[in-house]
RNA sequence: GCCCCCAUCGUCUAGAGGCCUAGGACGCCACCCUUUCAAGGUGGAGAUCACCGGUUCGAAUCCGGUUGGGGGCACCA
């Protein structure tokens, strides 16, 4: 897997290492992870420890590559960073050139330009002509003289490249619409093309998946194997991620980073299995996987040839069954981060089972337990009295209601302020005042956590103790008695 | 424009010639459960397997073409 830190761990890459992953651990493969980062405007550490980072979240590991950003390696093949490999590179460049391979080409970008307008004009395919390889030597002393630094292209011969590529089987193309493309910049950088054949053979890399926008630069680098007379490697070509609009999935359409999806609270086990479904399915109707599980099952072969468009409610779905399936420890440990430090980590606890069935992510509970971090002023603040009404119930009738209830609560010392308990109470009362127990308990919930949406009434009672729930209904009543207007 | 790839419910997919009057899941709808919201349960709508030809006793499955979609054609990766 050779990700590029020109950005933050992409939704698209992680899927692509995590069949890289799956093959490599499926087949007892060794799997390499390499930088790629001769791009050095865009390439950034921060950009390699948010991919390097995000994909140990996800539980994604490499047996060579980097192990920390911008830190050491492991493996015999190092340095696993292109940007520390430039002399290799440069020494194969020559080598190309002396075979007569590659050729270096002077052409300024405005002359390119033009060849490609002209080419559009005759509606042909945009591609180098060629034409500084007919040059003379005094045309090359011209141009050094004006001090233009030359790329060197490679000399790609008019053939025929078939391949036969894991997923989809034999593939065809004729380079002889392909153009001489460049593999070393002016300034001396070598480019992707280039430098991925190098290290592919230099790594001795087998089996090359990858997503299918590099189908059509497969070509590409065959030529290149064969010039540099390397072996040629397996390729595979993973379908695309797509937009909903069934475009390639990118950032202005789609979120595409996984730091943002670890942020809003998934987990990585579901993002795991969502991911892998995408693309690829064991052939039964199994569907829900661990990382190991997959590995067990993966089978490159079967991998789909067609794109999938990234459903985000399908991943909510899918987070909700893993949040469900975790324990109340380990759900209550992967909250923490996400809720308000005057929580207690004793409280988180308890309120686990409060939310667990009701949180898509994680990163939804502190809303649904802002309730007991807020102060009674706050909850009270977010309601107006009359949303406490039942319909066909005045202000007054509702204070009294509540006034009952908070009575009869009152006289529970603090170690009966139990879920169970509290109903039957409650309950009772409101059978005795001929109330409707959704009449009673709305206007109560609403007092309590000043919402009409939350967990359970009872178990927010509990979390919330004897005093808090006292003072909140006192505070309803209060509001009633004040909008009710003068009482008769 | 040129080259390449792809094509089963809205979405993810099962399907490798008869098991398919096409199965599952998400989403959607209804009902049940229920103090709200969820979760859970039950049921339902939803795909003439893009289209047209062919091969075959028989095709979603094989072949050809058409259409549609996507990707690539950089001194990005």
């Amino acid at each position: 897997m050779a990700p590029s830190p020109t950005g933050p761990l992409h939704i698209g890459t992680a899927r692509t290492s995590l069949y890289n992953f799956l093959f490599a651990r499926h087949t007892g493969g060794t799997y390499v992870l390499r930088i790629e980062d001769t791009d050095t405007a865009r390439s950034t550490v921060e950009y390699e420890r948010d991919i390097i980072d995000n994909l140990r979240w996800l539980g994604i590991t490499w047996d060579e590559g980097p192990q920390v950003a911008g830190g050491e390696d492991i493996g015999p093949c190092g340095p696993y960073r292109q940007s520390q490999r430039m002399e290799l590179y440069a020494r194969e460049a020559d080598r190309l050139l002396a075979s007569g391979h590659a050729y270096h080409c002077w052409c300024t970008p405005e002359e390119l330009e033009a060849v490609r307008q002209e080419q559009a004009a005759r509606k042909e395919a945009p591609r180098y002509d060629g034409r500084c390889l007919r040059l003379t030597d005094a045309d090359r002393e011209r141009f050094e003289r004006e001090g233009r630094q030359p790329v060197i292209r490679l000399k790609v011969p008019p053939e025929v490249i078939r391949f036969d590529d894991l997923i989809r089987g034999e593939v065809e193309f004729d380079n002889a619409l392909l153009g001489d493309f460049v593999i070393v910049r002016a300034n001396g950088v070598p480019l992707y093309h280039f430098v991925v054949v190098i290290d592919d053979e230099a790594m001795g890399i087998t089996h090359v998946v990858r997503g299918e926008d590099h189908l059509s630069n497969t070509p590409k680098h065959i030529a290149l194997i064969r010039a540099l007379g390397y072996t040629q490697p397996r390729f595979g070509h993973i379908p695309l991620i797509l937009n909903p609009d069934r475009s390639k999935m990118s950032k202005r359409k789609s979120q595409t980073a996984i730091t943002a999806y670890r942020e809003e609270g998934y987990l990585p086990e579901a993002m795991v299995n969502f991911l892998a479904f995408l693309g690829w399915s064991p052939g039964t109707e199994e569907e829900i996987f661990s990382l190991e599980q997959l590995a067990d099952r993966f089978e490159i072969a079967s991998v789909h040839k067609g794109g999938a468009v990234f459903d985000a409610e399908r991943l909510n779905y899918l987070n909700g069954v893993y949040i469900r399936n975790l324990t109340d420890d380990q759900l209550a440990l992967r909250l923490r981060p996400f809720l308000p430090e005057a929580l207690e980590d004793a409280s988180v606890l308890r309120a686990v089972p409060l939310v667990k069935e009701r949180l898509v992510r994680l990163a939804d509970a502190p809303e649904l337990l802002a309730f007991l971090t807020e102060t009674d002023a706050q909850v009270s603040a977010l309601y107006e009295p009359d949303a406490l009404l039942p319909k066909g119930r005045s202000h007054a009738e509702v204070a009294s209601a509540l006034a009952t209830v908070r009575d009869a609560l009152a006289a529970l010392g603090d170690a009966d302020f139990a879920a169970d308990l509290l109903e039957t109470r409650s309950r009772a009362i409101g059978e005795e005042m001929g109330w409707k127990a959704g009449d009673l308990f709305r206007p109560l919930r609403l007092a309590l956590t000043g919402r009409s949406v939350t967990p359970p009434l009872f178990g927010s009672m509990e979390l919330l103790g004897r005093e808090r729930v006292l003072a909140r209904i006192d505070a309803a009543i209060g509001k009633l008695v004040e909008a009710g207007g003068p009482t008769t």
